[in-house]
DNA sequence: ATACTTATATATACAATGTATACTAACCAC
DNA sequence: GTGGTTAGTATACATTGTATATATAAGTAT
């Protein structure tokens, strides 16, 4: 152990000392919760997730700080690092437990199409709750055994009758795509909104003399149509047109395939 | 003006003074560049926003600072705030040329499909080629000239034969949420193997172990497949099998809305 | 040319953030 | 008790966006 050399010489390796218990490389989910021998016992693992999630939920993304889950928890920033080994780790351990929620039976029913239609609205349904999860997801690669069990769903529900690894894959990307996509979109409108801290109308009246301007170019028809037609999308009706036309455009290719 | 106040009280409106020679409010795009008369000229809007892209391009997100971009145009950071509201506008900005470079025929063709493949295609290159620019639009709704010349072609692509403007939408979506899902996702690898700064094999090779558990571990017996069998993916197949896949989703639909 | 106006660039400063380092205190085994 | 181990605290620092104040240069009016 390279504690000994601790006091004697404080230059290169005084950076794995003190604090850096954990190993600074690997994966987050090869650092396991090394538990109590000894220490005052207050704070956990899994308590800062929830905490931090909480806060992220309460206060959007840029509340995330790590003195502002601390108070959250009555302690300070520092006490977190015995527990997770930076920041980012604590991302995707959040992200994880997201995954977790996602509610999704043991295992696929054997009709595909209800498989994937039930995974599309679960999966939206959490990352909505979540307004900070898309842009992290889709900022990092995570492999947590939760993401795994979600994805794992997803693969199952296609995996039958010989269809190969690779166009399984492609079809879970085509439908997981579609819904990150959508809930991307959906939830970044909430959380610009809540940003520059104005009300939804407010947002949209700031917007609409530019809004009137392009329309008057003449130069966007096609868009100008939703304001002079006073279109409004309603989410839940376009998603569901969305997943059903993805599930259309998948049944497509696997006829075309078990045609030949 | 306001100007004029400075001097004598410094209190309340000095918030507007000095730098603040712009609004506060509404959006970037209203935000005109105003033109010198008197001052020492040396940056312009346009090369910012040309320096940013480039900063982002070669060091990645993170290295989009104001300090950073600053130094590249032999600058100072306070410099740029002449030229741009702030860094949010700046990134509104950056965002907006980059769909510039996206280049789309004038006019739809008339044949949707190839349109939209058009548009996938076109699209996915470019935003490939700035591997930031995922992240940001995802979390920021974004309404640029650019940005609306881009949605314009894509729904004039399926505005045809009375289809109404919110089956319109809804289609656009379909397919530009697959690409920017896609995108982000490929992207994401690369930016995580440069911020971590390990090669992709370091990188595989760092996960390996875990990967190992995972599928020892029997849970996860479809995803497993993809290591036992030996299957990577290529992009490029993928999304040409995504896209198909989204089209013939979209004819069935289109199909469905004209029968009845 | 000279003075005035205004746009532009610089210098300095500050609050917020992640986290390194060093210290203190609680718990365990003996 | 004593020694060791670990959890938590205090402090400090580099980096960020950007407010404020000042200096400078380009036009314009005289």
């Amino acid at each position: 152990m390279w504690f000994n050399c601790q006091d004697q010489q404080g230059g290169i390796i005084a950076t794995m000392t003190s604090n850096d218990s954990q190993q600074p490389t690997g994966l987050v989910w090869e650092r396991l919760q090394q538990q109590s021998a000894g220490g005052r016992l207050a704070l956990s693992r899994d308590q800062i997730i929830r905490a931090a999630i909480a806060v992220a939920d309460a206060e959007g993304a840029q509340s995330m700080t790590m003195r502002r889950i601390a108070t959250e928890l009555g302690s300070t920033a520092m006490a977190l690092y015995r527990h997770v080994f930076s920041k980012d780790d604590l991302l995707d351990l959040m992200l994880d437990a997201v995954f977790g929620e996602i509610a999704l039976p043991q295992q696929p029913s054997g009709d595909w199409r209800a498989d994937l239609r039930t995974f599309a609205y679960e999966s939206r349904a959490v990352l909505k709750r979540h307004a900070w999860v898309m842009p992290l997801l889709i900022s990092r690669p995570t492999l947590g055994p939760n993401y795994l069990r979600w994805f794992e769903f997803a693969l199952a529900s296609v995996a039958r009758h010989g269809l190969d690894t690779t166009t399984m894959a492609q079809i879970v990307g085509v439908v997981s795509g579609y819904v990150s996509a959508t809930v991307s979109y959906e939830v970044a409108e909430e959380e610009h909104t809540r940003r520059i801290g104005l009300s939804e109308a407010d947002k949209r009246a700031l917007a609409a003399p530019y809004i009137q301007r392009v329309i008057a170019s003449g130069h966007y028809p096609t868009f100008a149509r939703f304001f002079t037609e006073e279109v409004s999308l309603d989410p839940e009706q376009s998603f569901a047109f969305g997943i059903e036309c993805v599930l259309d455009g998948i049944e497509v290719q696997l006829s075309k395939r078990s045609a030949t």
